[in-house]
DNA sequence: ATTTACGTTTACGTAAACGTCAATTACTTT
DNA sequence: AAAGTAATTGACGTTTACGTAAACGTAAAT
């Protein structure tokens, strides 16, 4: 009768679909010691079968907003708060203002980091056009 | 005759604006100690008196630049193959298509990291949204 | 049975970007 | 002259984010 004595039937447990380490490392070119990394920085939980990592698509998905956040120059201590914000049980309306308070002020962090992507963006540009022009002269002298 | 013997009046020397280490300190908000660590990651080279630096208008347009770098995460090193860029003297055709690359491949990089902030201000908005939903039901239900 | 591949833990190493003293020097203010 | 203020040069310390190597476990392939 016992057929899968307690043991986990990893295949088809919890959302269907689940990944191993070298999965995510494969699939986001990272390496399986930063994926550990993030995992000892309490940004991901992978679920255990024995000794072994298995990533849910929760887990992927935040892999990906991990790596979407350090591409922004995020620490990863500023990463997990938040994840921390998305996380938390709002119970009181005074919480749920703090919360706020944080959204917005990441919001303005990114703001600014707009206008500096933009004003950097249009210094190549102009940069680029030089470049161009000089090219089209040397051409012409030659 | 020899009214200022062998010392620069640094007051009216170069481009007529000089600042002290405190004064950008002050003006950009960053230490002193940072300041000369970029001077030792060949971002800066301020004039000297002696042994005080004396930083010209370019360098405080560098120093500018460096903590605006910095804010979109690129390293000083990434940083300082930017200055290298604009300062080349590109004597030949190679030489600046090989910036022209160079130029394009930091492009690329910007414009990721243009999608990058727009993703994340946008699941910013809506998660900020939910918590105002949220505010107000339970204002409604108090 | 033994490679091979993939995974694990433990632990020390490292590069980047400064922080933090400590010990001067130099000018200026009292 | 003494004290204060701002600058300097070492030099060692610190944090972050992993890299790297050692030593081992497990399961599939040969």
């Amino acid at each position: 009768m016992p057929e899968n004595t307690n043991r986990l039937d990893i295949s088809n447990s919890y959302k269907r679909k689940l990944y191993s380490i070298s999965d995510l490392s494969k699939e986001f070119d990272v390496t399986t010691r930063a994926i550990r990394f993030y995992e000892d920085a309490n940004l991901l939980s992978p679920l255990r079968q024995g000794r072994n990592r298995y990533y849910t698509v929760r887990d992927r998905t935040r892999l990906k907003l991990i790596l979407r956040g350090k591409r922004l120059g995020f620490s990863l201590n500023e990463i997990g708060e938040m994840f921390r914000l998305y996380d938390a049980e709002p119970g009181e309306v005074a919480q749920l203002n703090h919360i706020l308070d944080k959204i917005n002020e990441k919001m303005h962090l990114l703001e600014r980091q707009l206008e500096d992507v933009q004003i950097v963006m249009q210094e190549l540009q102009e940069f680029r056009e030089q470049c161009r022009k000089r090219l089209e002269q040397m051409d012409g002298g030659a």
